[in-house]
DNA sequence: ACCGACAGGTATATCGTTATACCAAGGCCG
DNA sequence: CGGCCTTGGTATAACGATATACCTGTCGGT
């Protein structure tokens, strides 16, 4: 009962055979190039739509032109992608652009060994599979970018590179403003132990993050506070919260900041699990601004970025990379700079350090 | 500095004329066809290896072969996915298949208008990008299986078909198992007053848990409870249940399930900013189990299955579809049904229905 | 009347790979 | 020693679309 016309895909000649023209014809006026005469184009058309044909991609990729695919390689462990939407939200806002200019979007979920990420590279440059690549989670050192020039595969970074990296970036002004904000914000509550649960050492965002926290600590004349290292799962987020807020640990921070939402909540309720109160006993503050940090209680106070957003301009920088002119010719807005939200996470710091749970 | 070689990609003329044979020699041997002898083989090995030659995908494709590329399409709101790693997991688990047999995954992130989806899937299938799809979230008279199979283009869906729909499925066995577990824990519990906070009404999964969960009841001499739709936010499910705790509401749940874990959370939260404890006063139940569930407080209790197991089946069955040999040719363990993970998100029912908050 | 320009097409080489058909040389058997 | 199989290759035609080169009328200008 399905498709009772004939089985096979309909190729450019079935067409030129119904429109009686030849091939040549067909590829004219579909890719307007050549001068066809108005009733002529009409019956190509006709006769395309009825066989529901359209060109196809591998030839036409192979013919020289772009294969319209973009990759992304996402090198992070499953179990912090099972907790963390970050790059769904990433995926959604690149669709959003790729979509209506008919480009496909291939993803690779590679683990963290560093080898399978450079194979995985190789593979799409070597089988001429994509057009370019859009990269998230800059390293320190980030051996990915020299490969990427080597493989000659555009390439656009979605983030903070570590300096002179030779790479397209795409990120908001003023990265470290949401930071800032955050600590003034604290500071201005009363308090003075802070805490950092970071993401792991080699992600350049930890290094900036780190530093630019360290730096408005030192503008209030205070020294840095406690730097926790995680592997970005909530689990480990949980352990180091554990771990500061140990009644063994004498100058327990008053206020948290984690890398990431999810990292944020799983310390709110680590707190909450040592009897401690938030934001009474501790103040915390998360990164990402995703929608569950309003759902949770108390509120999660966060700084917020807009990751659809970003994810639009990647895609619009990799098609100016590649002169593909956007379907949408209206340019995209500016991105914001990070802001602080603030929610019911953070409160003012209780009397005097070192204060205990209950 | 970079590739001081000739500029343009190596072809396989060019590895031809290296090793000093001929292409069709050099196409038997990375394909392993007729018989080269073994120092010529060695010979074309090391000039493909030099000249880091791999075949060019699009070509390959072109020949007839396969595209070596399925495709997944979510439909799902932007600030749906934003809020939900399920289809990260997901991708997760499809992409430990795919990797190693070096398939790619196109990923088509559209709209929830219905047209755009048909128009994604046509396009997929006009243009040969890919050799089948890989396809979640089936809805009640779900028409993409009848589009797909004029199409052509091979599908696997992911979970629960509505009955009779013609098309390969994926899914864990039993998959009422999980939630009659979750209303026999909570009528255990001494729970009688039940709701159900679903999502939207055209999946065939909300419609599926849905019958399973008023059976459960029924079974228990029990009237079906409260049944809330929603639009698979949390802040959708916090509505929801604030709705339902509402003072006004005479016959107020003592116990609440989720269709999943992220407004599990948010409903858990709603709860507690209304002043009732939980799970003193209400108890509630997610689904999914992903790796949030474990680290809020109070845990949540929730119905579990393994979806990047579920996602690693669903890639390999397409891979049986296609006749594609597994590179690991160990089976796949079988999927285990959904089991209920009890934590601390549910407990006794307070005596007497229609307690008031505080 | 003849030339050139132009509209409106057609024929064909090309992209990189693989499969089919083919061929040459050597060994084995009757 | 002639015929036939096997080994180890080579030449070439696809796959589907596109761009280049080419052809054929028709019209305008001189």
């Amino acid at each position: 009962m399905a498709g009772r016309k004939g089985a096979a895909k309909p190729t450019i000649a079935d067409v030129a055979a119904l429109a009686g023209v030849s091939v040549s014809a067909v590829s004219k006026v579909v890719n307007g190039r050549g001068s066809i005469s108005a009733p002529t184009r009409q019956r190509v058309l006709d006769a395309a739509e009825k066989l529901r044909w359209s060109p196809s991609a591998t030839a036409v990729a192979l013919r020289g032109a772009r294969t319209k695919a973009i990759a992304m390689v996402a090198s992070r462990a499953p179990d912090v992608l099972a907790a963390d939407p970050h790059f769904t939200v990433l995926i959604a806002g690149i669709e959003r652009e790729l979509a209506p200019a008919d480009h496909g979007l291939l993803l690779h979920i590679v683990g963290e060994e560093p080898d399978a990420e450079e194979r995985a590279y190789r593979r799409l440059a070597g089988e001429r599979r994509v057009d370019g690549v859009i990269l998230t989670e800059s390293r320190v050192n980030d051996p990915r970018f020299q490969l990427l020039r080597d493989l000659r595969l555009p390439a656009v970074l979605v983030g903070e590179p570590w300096p002179d990296d030779p790479v397209t970036t795409v990120r908001a002004p003023a990265q470290d403003a949401g930071m800032a904000e955050a600590v003034a914000h604290l500071l201005d509550l009363g308090h003075r132990h802070f805490a950092y649960v970071s993401g792991p050492e080699d992600r350049v965002h930890t290094v900036f993050r780190r530093r630019v926290f360290e730096s408005a600590l030192a503008a209030a004349g205070l020294r840095p506070g406690w730097m926790m290292t995680t592997d970005f799962t909530p689990q480990d987020a949980a352990m180091a919260t554990t771990a500061l807020l140990s009644p063994k640990n004498a100058s327990r921070p008053t206020a948290v900041l984690y890398a990431n939402d999810t990292m944020a909540i799983a310390g709110m309720y680590a707190a909450r699990r040592l009897g401690y109160d938030v934001p009474g006993d501790v103040s915390v503050v998360g990164y990402d601004d995703l929608p569950l940090g309003g759902v949770v209680f108390p509120g999660l106070t966060t700084i917020g970025q807009d990751l659809t957003e970003i994810g639009r301009a990647a895609a619009a920088e990799m098609f100016r990379l590649l002169d593909v002119a956007r379907t949408d010719e209206t340019p995209l807005p500016a991105l914001a700079a990070p802001r602080l939200v603030v929610r019911e996470s953070t409160g003012p710091a209780r009397p005097g350090p070192g204060h205990s749970p209950r």
